[in-house]
DNA sequence: CCCGGCACTTACCGCTTGGTAAGGAGATTG
DNA sequence: CAATCTCCTTACCAAGCGGTAAGTGCCGGG
């Protein structure tokens, strides 16, 4: 028998703490002494649970990958056409909530890291998340023949933009100070919508001139 | 008296292929040893010329920022107008010559990792860097009373859809395919320069609408 | 009542880490 | 010729790493 319903499992808190930490120190930044002690538990009691760190962080990305086509498929539902689905799916990134902000930053790291582990990796964890938004995208009117190409320049653009945005809080406040980064926070969203528009706007297959 | 003229010196050989391995594999995934090795030296040898790892691996983010400043100098001398040589630095990113990949992939480990050591950091190495593509932005024509949370969120925008078009490479090849890759690096960059338009098109102050 | 499995512990392993201490080869300088 | 300085070595250290082995306490079912 599970736990009762509001008390997650231990593997559910693990991979909780584990997705936090490796977030915020990367694969290596993170021991598996450290996931565990968080818990007051030792490294063993965590091997218990995972066979070993590599299949928790794996189990981490999927878990990230599924919560965005998650956020995905409910800003599916939240918007009229796809263009405002787009828009309410990506302006909620810039809302950056907690979560979602680890969420990007494993992303990020995932990113970085596949440079090296690109050539024997044999699961892409982001895949089926970046498919669905490229099929969204070519839902978009006028997007529909667009090549796959053209559809991933467009969702980089906006995935890299709020992704650099959600991240860089505590650099742009350590240099620019608390009141500007606080400021930003009001006009990023609102540019951000312009820039999703213009991205669209800028029709696929004939280069767009100024 | 140094080496001669193109005989680079242990140093800074040790501190390029630092650069390379920090970029790749972050800060924890590199040991002084790995850095040393490449060289047939032992890490008791780098440690004679950087006093610690994290020292070196500062002086690794300062080369870099002042490597991003000096291209951001050199924009201002190919370009006419403030517009021009803004698109022409972005632009050089989107292109993304190996060392400029490695310059972009140790600010996004920086970005990150900035958000646990964002309290008792004390020296922010992107600083002069990001200080300097504010001021240029303010001297694009319509831009010079914007205050600076919106030129950072312009900045943002732009930085964050290069860095993560320059750092996915691998990622989406594994995903998407060789070819859809290849034609994503002649599609992007011109989608790229239509959004910097799009970005300075929207005037700051007066929040755009559609 | 006992047995098996679950969740977790202590004990241990070999290896790597960043860093210190001390010394040696080789050129430069008095 | 001896002293010194630079650059690098071997030897060593305590601490931490991921992972294995072997229990231990507990709880539910036969």
């Amino acid at each position: 028998m599970p736990q009762a319903k509001h008390a997650p499992s231990t593997p559910q808190r693990l991979l909780k703490t584990a997705r936090a930490l490796f977030a915020d120190r990367g694969f290596y930044g993170v021991s598996i002494a450290n996931i565990a002690d968080e818990h007051g538990l030792t490294k063993q009691a965590l091997l218990h649970h995972f066979p070993s760190k590599e299949v928790l962080y794996g189990q981490v990305l999927k878990d990230v990958s599924e919560a965005l086509e998650g956020q995905l498929a409910a800003a599916c539902l939240a918007g009229e056409t796809p263009r405002t689905q787009l828009k309410v799916f990506f302006t909620a990134l810039a809302e950056k909530p907690d979560d979602t902000v680890i969420s990007i930053r494993l992303i990020m790291r995932e990113l970085l890291d596949n440079h090296q582990r690109s050539e024997r990796a044999t699961t892409w964890y982001l895949k089926p998340f970046l498919t669905t938004l490229v099929k969204m995208v070519k839902t978009v009117p006028g997007w529909s023949d667009a090549h796959d190409a053209e559809v991933l320049a467009v969702v980089y653009q906006l995935l890299g933009s709020v992704s650099y945005y959600a991240v860089s809080g505590p650099t742009l406040q350590g240099i620019f100070g608390k009141s500007k980064v606080s400021k930003l926070q009001t006009v990023f969203p609102v540019r951000f919508e312009a820039l999703i528009d213009a991205a669209f706007d800028a029709p696929p297959h004939a280069p767009s001139k100024i």
